[in-house]
DNA sequence: AAAGAAATGAACAGATCTGTTCAAAATGGT
DNA sequence: ACCATTTTGAACAGATCTGTTCATTTCTTT
């Protein structure tokens, strides 16, 4: 009961930041699109930036869950013995959500630009965020390459950003198959040595 | 006279709007700040969405005056004779501007994350300035190169944003080098036919 | 120095937003 | 059916924000 609240609170919360941004979004419409009354919102979030986060924490949690899942079953589906099949789900799991109709770019990227200054807790928690995808990314790039892994999953990182960013911001759709192109060559280059 | 007024409101708005976000800064507090009357602020500007508008343009004109102008300064000291040299001195430019003190990501990319919805008139501005950028680019790329100019372009924008975004959200403050070796292996791979 | 234009300051209106309070009503468990 | 907890609705306070108005002051130009 309580907690079920709690969430449809957090997801009405989490529709209104992603259409109108979170300074945008007055607290009292998330009350009223929600159907609760203010007491009880209050009584679950004390303030604006603890709903916010807690907004985020849930997204984190949601989305690790989400890519991760999907990141598994393309692999197997599309990638079997591929060396980079996991590698490569992230940007078909990244080009769905862009395709999707809730795709309002990355909710840690866009918390960062409102908050933009780096001490902000909420700009400190989207850091977390992308550094904890980051640690999943090197976990699914296979031992056998002989590059860095550590920067190689950087490298990841910043194309699965660029390409989240490019379709938001300019509304290239193909963003997410580009990258992937992109990440294919640079995959060929680090293990060339090996192969050789 | 009048126009000085018009670009100190015009500056002092952007410094705000960088610090804090669109939506946070008051339009009393660019007012206060830039030592303007109330009057006198919204004779240039009628109304807030005005003043953004018009901060963007001005953003648009300062950052492709000084980004052009510092690519070809970079590619004539750092890559004579190098046929890439304008694209590699854009990621050395995008490095000098990720490591100064102003550097608070990309104006466009954080307006398209306030401005959330693909129709409002500041994300398809901020739309058409990533645009813009990608047309640069592609003048940038020398003919001898096969591969689809307008593509690679596209490639070379995602790297661009991806290493601006890595840089603010993240604080990954080498991300235009790592962005800048990732595009030298993508060149190497899309010239590789022509080469062989 | 005088006339005309531009800028000021201060008050005002109206909207919106965050957060509080409290008596009344609904709910749930036993 | 009863008690305790939860939820509601509605009003309220106070802050902030956008935008307007206008009499007074300051510049500029000649």
């Amino acid at each position: 009961m309580a907690s079920s609240r709690k969430d449809h609170l957090l997801k009405t919360a989490l529709k209104l930041f992603n259409e109108h941004g979170f300074h945008a979004t007055g607290i009292d419409k998330v009350q009223v699109e929600s159907g609760v009354s203010k007491t009880t919102m209050y009584k679950y979030f004390k303030s604006k930036d603890e709903l916010i986060r807690a907004v985020l924490e849930m997204r984190h949690e949601q989305f690790g869950k989400w890519f991760t899942a999907r990141v598994i079953n393309i692999s197997r589906e599309c990638y079997a013995d591929h060396p980079y099949g996991k590698l490569m789900a992230m940007f078909d799991a990244v080009n769905e959500w862009i395709h999707s109709d809730t795709f309002f770019g990355c909710n840690f990227i866009n918390a960062s630009a409102e908050f933009s200054d780096l001490k902000h807790p909420i700009h400190v928690y989207a850091s977390q965020h992308k550094l904890e995808l980051s640690d999943y990314i090197r976990s699914c790039i296979p031992t056998l390459t002989e590059s860095d892994s550590d920067e190689l999953a950087k490298e990841i990182l910043l194309l699965l950003d660029g390409a989240i960013v490019s379709a938001h911001t300019t509304g290239l759709k193909d963003s997410a198959e580009r990258a992937q192109r992109m990440m294919l060559l640079i995959l060929q280059n680090s293990t060339a040595e090996v192969l050789d």
